[in-house]
DNA sequence: TGTCCACTGGAAGGGAGGGCTT
DNA sequence: AAGCCCTCCCTTCCAGTGGACA
């Protein structure tokens, strides 16, 4: 009896289940990715107007003034620019134009900024800058070399701009302003990319007057507009009728009351249609939405805390820890002892308490814990910390760490709550 | 009003790991 | 091989501080 039964599984394939249900999928899902730039950006229209009234000097063969845009993330601040890129490059047929993209979180330092611009003007691998053993100065000169080998004019593109200058202060920024100075025959401008308003208060007086010739700030999208770019991905998509009446707007209104984040939107989108195909479903339902907006937010927890060093992880763990223990905030003294605890058991050897502050406010800057400085008078100045995410799913993914094996049976003592 | 606690957070610097130059 | 220079992670040192309390 039993063995018919797997037979008659044998016969039929797993994936056939699967592979005979109705894709919801029309094509390419990658039309829901916010890397996908489509053919045209709705309500961005001005903006690439002005943005190409500016870029089309270059084509002129002079050099277009700098750009400062401003805007939060999913305004469509990347799109705008990557599709004036790919516009730029269509009507570029002397290829005098080049175009340099650059995100500022991945290439961090003034090093990395110069050598990927360097690097983009040879293809032979024996002539690449390597990722370090250069002064920067030698990189920097080897790049005016090349710029300088022909005629060009140069765009250079730096997204998420803040970010660099946070951590290096502004002598990248003043590097590639004055590049001009010392070039004989190209021209370099530089496009910046930020979601912080207020970034260029840090910055030197000169590199800003230089950087900031023009200056643009995207607004978030509302509800409608939303809708209209989600209307406009999921043409592509999907086959008519499957997404449901409704969907289109929920999604815009959810992802309108967080600060109008297209990317946030398609998200939503293509993870509500992928709870729906995984469930054997043909259609988008407002249900599906509901459950990719708990999936979206889960998922960016656990892959933040996976993503952590040990030493964080195990910081992130104080904090947990002591929570279980029946502490509802706690300060840095009580998170570093616990720390120092957990450190030794697990064989690593402790870190200092200054270098642990710094981790808590990393953990703070991910969302995963709180920490406020707070003043307790006479009982000292100290931060204030509690976790911020849900305890139980956090400690399943740590639970769950090779690192952490040592841990992975440890309690508190005279513990109060039972888990 | 001044004291004083428990830190905060900046600055400087060490050293490991990477890689070029001579 | 020795000498540089880069970044990253970390330590050491320390002046500075918000606010309850005497």
């Amino acid at each position: 009896m039993l063995q018919q039964q797997a037979e008659a599984h044998v016969a039929e394939n797993v994936f056939e289940r699967y592979l005979q249900a109705r894709p919801i999928f029309k094509g390419d899902r990658e039309v829901l990715r916010p890397s996908y730039i489509p053919a045209t950006l709705p309500h961005r229209e001005k903006q690439i107007d002005q943005l190409a009234q500016i870029l089309v000097t270059a084509l002129r063969g002079a050099r277009p003034s700098n750009v400062l845009i401003f805007g939060k993330t999913g305004t469509g601040k990347t799109a705008v620019v990557k599709y004036l890129e790919n516009e730029l490059r269509k009507v570029d047929e002397a290829g005098k134009v080049t175009y340099v993209y650059l995100n500022c979180e991945i290439v961090d330092t003034p090093y990395g900024v110069l050598q990927s611009v360097g690097n983009r003007f040879v293809e032979d691998a024996e002539r690449q800058i390597p990722f370090t053993g250069l002064s920067t100065d030698r990189v920097y000169s080897m790049l005016l070399e090349r710029l300088d080998a022909e005629r060009r004019i140069v765009i250079i593109v730096l997204d998420e701009i803040d970010k660099i200058v946070l951590k290096n202060g502004d002598d990248i920024l003043y590097q590639l302003t004055k590049v001009n100075d010392d070039l004989r025959q190209s021209r370099l401008s530089v496009i910046g990319i930020s979601n912080d308003l207020k970034f260029t208060d840090n910055l030197d007086p000169r590199v800003r007057s230089r950087l900031s010739d023009e200056k643009m700030v995207f607004a978030p999208y509302n509800a409608e507009e939303l809708r209209d770019i989600l209307a406009q991905r999921a043409e592509i998509a999907f086959p008519a009728g499957v997404v449901g009446e409704g969907v289109l707007p929920l999604i815009g209104a959810v992802a309108a009351s967080e600060h109008g984040d297209a990317r946030r939107a398609l998200d939503l989108l293509r993870v509500a249609a992928e709870i729906s195909e995984r469930t054997g479903g043909d259609r988008i339902t407002e249900y599906h939405v509901h459950r990719a907006k708990d999936k979206i937010e889960m998922d960016t927890v656990t892959e933040a805390v996976k993503q952590l060093p040990s030493q964080s992880k195990i910081v992130l763990l104080a904090v947990l820890i002591n929570e279980e223990k029946g502490a509802a905030k706690m300060t840095t003294g009580e998170v570093y002892s616990r720390y120092r605890e957990l450190a030794v058991r697990t064989g690593l050897s402790p870190l200092t308490q200054r270098r642990v502050t710094d981790l808590i406010d990393e953990l703070d800057m991910l969302g995963l814990v709180n920490a406020r400085v707070k003043s307790y008078g006479r009982g000292g100045r100290t931060k204030e910390i509690m976790s911020s995410v849900p305890a139980a799913d956090v400690r399943r993914v740590l639970d769950n760490d090779e690192t952490l094996v040592e841990l992975r049976r440890y309690r508190p003592r005279n513990q109060t709550t039972i888990f």
